[in-house]
DNA sequence: TGAAAATGTTATATTAAACTAACTTTAAAA
DNA sequence: TTTTAAAGTTAGTTTAATATAACATTTTCA
């Protein structure tokens, strides 16, 4: 049933959770501009997720996420997150090109890997000697 | 000049680049074959590259890499070594989920996020304490 | 309130990457 | 050495994701 979703779909939920966090409401030209993509893009792939019971979208009014949307949406957001975290606080990456780099990953790392990184990241920040060791080590 | 590759270009010049390290030679069917496509799919590619003037194919004959071909294959391959590395040696990734991984982000992690990351898998391997840090913090 | 601007939608086209089916060339083997 | 099998190629189709252009609806404000 649950088909996985291509990059491209996984984007505009991620993105239209995230407008409906920051602005309460999700409107097609706030979507097409975060995602620099034309309206009529737009148009298509929110018929496609809401054929596919992901977003509710009446002609001419707001995106809603379903319950099930919400989850996949939520889910891509926290990958990011974590691939963020990893990015800034452990490798020191610059935060623009880290979260550029997130923003891909997001989409193909698998939940083993996503669980391993989780689990590091718990410890780095957890054990004060390990803590000590990457931020020494972690200087140029 | 040098537009950026897509990823599924960049899967075709990586897996040339494999066989011609294994076989000595790289055939349509060869290339088909590990990547689960049709030769007529592989043919069109092997097309683009060609006029991109990254491989070099006559008709019937075996696929070779330009210089600049292998430039790029070999650049791909040691972005897939070194999240292949991370994943297992640090994360303790499984083997076989780890490459599906780093196979998938090899075509989207920049050079900034490679480089740290490298520099990264360096200090643990250099430093004792570091390396002893990870492990002992790394067991379930 | 009615005209103009902004926003949203639909129809149609393009590009990339795959496919199937038909055909050609090369290699193998009877 | 001819025939058959394997490999490679080409033509035409499909799907996903974008775009442009034309049209429809809503919103704004003079």
């Amino acid at each position: 049933m649950n088909k996985k979703l291509t990059e491209s779909l996984e984007n505009y939920l991620e993105t239209i959770g995230m407008l409906v966090r920051e602005n309460k409401i999700a409107r097609v030209k706030d979507i097409s501009k975060k995602l620099n993509v034309k309206n009529s893009s737009v148009n298509i792939a929110l018929n496609v997720l809401a054929d596919k019971g992901l977003i509710i979208h009446e002609k001419y009014g707001y995106v809603e996420l379903t319950k099930e949307g919400q989850k996949i949406a939520d889910d891509i957001q926290y990958k990011e997150d974590i691939l963020l975290r990893f990015f800034t606080e452990i490798l020191g990456v610059d935060k623009d090109i880290a979260l550029k780099d997130a923003c891909r990953m997001e989409h193909t790392i698998s939940d083993e890997t996503l669980a391993k990184l989780i689990f590091f990241i718990g410890k780095v920040d957890k054990e004060a000697s390990f803590k000590k060791a990457i931020q020494k080590n972690m200087k140029e």
